[in-house]
DNA sequence: CATATACTTAAGTGTGTGCCTAACCAATCT
DNA sequence: AGATTGGTTAGGCACACACTTAAGTATATG
């Protein structure tokens, strides 16, 4: 998932399937870059559950998946929580009377 | 910066250091990889801003900078928020008269 | 002073990732 | 039917990445 995220070719293409659904050439157009290339970066949002793709016809429509974006969502915001909470521990730490041994090694 | 956060072992090394500062072999105890690897990983995560480091004597410590995570959280808010936008104009579109040819290619 | 500890540096290796070209279906359009 | 459009498959190549081992360097410790 943060695999997936890493890549910025790949984060364009979150960006724009946010807009509106798009097929691929459509997302293709705006890269440099060959429709192989493009096809291939889908794989892995696909792979990943970020993104969905029904073929009508001959054209494959592409739209994201809000839920997995969701779960990489929550782990950032659990790690910053807890940032907060540690934050919070050691302010009270720093209320206290400053002259604690409590050096529990191992 | 997701590039960062995509491999486990920083993502653990990360999940570590937010409970507390710790030094480097610390950080390594837990995992069955040596040393220098360890310290690679840590390169990673400082040349994004996401941990730092000083070095006391010869013992480094590490703690994280919740600044840069902030940033990739922003990120991911900031798509699911255009998302639910989305979902907001396309509930105001299904509202409207259904027989609207509006297709406007290219 | 000698040894152990805590890193650091350097160099090398196997695998993964991102991209390419070329060839190949399968719907559409004329 | 034949050409065009939209997508897919296959193979290959170059570079980046996650490690490794081996050999330092600097700071404690006995």
């Amino acid at each position: 998932m943060f695999q997936s995220l890493a890549d910025p070719t790949r984060r364009k293409i979150v960006e724009r399937l946010i807009r509106s659904p798009a097929s691929v050439s459509e997302l293709a157009r705006p890269f440099a870059m060959s429709l192989p290339a493009v096809m291939q970066h889908l794989e892995v949002l696909e792979a990943c559950d970020l993104v969905r793709s029904e073929k009508v016809g001959r054209v494959r429509t592409c739209h994201i998946e809000p839920a997995a974006m969701r779960s990489a969502g929550d782990w950032i915001m659990a790690q910053r929580r807890a940032w907060e909470d540690r934050l919070d521990r050691l302010g009270e730490y720093l209320a206290e009377p400053p002259d604690r041994p409590q050096a529990r090694k191992k």
